[in-house]
DNA sequence: TGTACATCAGTGAACGCGCGTTCACTGATGTAC
DNA sequence: TGTACATCAGTGAACGCGCGTTCACTGATGTAC
């Protein structure tokens, strides 16, 4: 293996690493040392595959958010309709959430130290997970304007997340998990019907 | 003054100095220091009022989620219809937590350190608002039993608490604030109409 | 009312800890001849 | 192919900082007589 091969397995290997830390012990539980540890590194050896522990987090997010958007891609049919496909979606992304409880938490919980912004390979990835959402919504409630109906998607997604985040966490009083799928699939039937 | 009207004066002068804090800093940004100072007294002091700084941002949301209680009574008129009233506690949720964004924050993200529970009368604070909420609902959706009727305001409570915070946030699309009361209130109309 | 004593709120310097980041050093990898 | 040299990834002890919490001390408040 050469040097620039080797440089990025262990770039490789420190983002599994953080992975499972974060699977493990949330994000607030992410130590540089125990990341190094686990990755078979030395302390030191992160500052020089990644910029800091934020960028090794963004990593991170964004390999989350490249698997999340493959379940969803594998949950729509072309045949489906475009509420068949919307509810397809939300059971999908109920679903990862569910599995991947911490990781999914760390893509809302993240933020980067004021004035520092997020760099564009990051933001792309929000944006493609946007866009595979925003397909099947498109093509529904009729009468309302491009915008409008882009805003209703925002709204739609943000309440999805809003129950699932709740049932996660537990505050005040969350939708217990046995009917996260539920009461997620009513609150879009609602919302699209 | 006696010793205890000054002891109970100094922490209400801790809890409104935490408030301000939060209010400005957020959560994240309060430090004994700089609460003691606004205070006015030593930091130390602080621990002689209030067991430690946990329980001061406890008093502090019990103060936020009492101030929200009131604001949500004066939004339901017993002569509305439950809809009607839905759609006020709705309006004025969402109103509070505008005005009060960093508080409001603060109410979801604050958490006690792994195995310290939440001290009772913090607890019934929740409770009431919880109950506060389920009042006009209680009446709606005809056809459900009881334990579905809790069940949807759950999620319509999360529901909402999800577009207000991603709105807030700004993660991923958030809805822009000028359509947010809108986009509740449409919310709502769909989980209850 | 005055005096002596006890209590305990208030003080703030110091402690302690967690933890991200740096940096002088080393040794493996790659290049020149 | 072999040797000398340069580079730079890898190392981990040490640094530095933020910050919650403690604690020996002080002085004001309250009590006993």
């Amino acid at each position: 293996m050469n040097k620039d091969a080797k440089r990025e397995d262990l770039k490789q290997r420190l983002i599994t690493a953080a992975e499972d830390q974060i699977r493990e012990h949330g994000l607030g539980g992410l130590k540089a040392r125990a990341v190094t540890a686990q990755a078979g590194c030395a302390l030191g050896a992160l500052y020089n595959a990644v910029e800091d522990l934020d960028m090794l987090v963004l990593h991170v997010n964004s390999k989350t958010l490249a698997r999340l958007g493959q379940e969803l891609a594998q949950a729509v049919r072309p045949d489906m309709t475009a509420k068949a496909a919307l509810l397809a979606l939300a059971h999908a992304y109920v679903a990862f959430a569910t599995q991947n409880e911490r990781l999914w938490i760390a893509l809302f919980e993240h933020r980067l130290p004021e004035g520092r912004d997020i760099p564009d390979w990051h933001k792309q990835d929000h944006e493609q997970l946007i866009a595979q959402i925003n397909g099947p919504l498109s093509q529904l409630v009729p009468g309302l304007s491009g915008d409008q109906l882009s805003m209703r998607g925002r709204t739609l997604f943000a309440a999805v997340q809003g129950v699932v985040h709740l049932s996660f966490k537990g505050r005040f009083v969350g939708v217990p998990r046995e009917h996260l799928q539920s009461e997620v699939a009513a609150l879009v039937t609602a919302l699209v019907g």
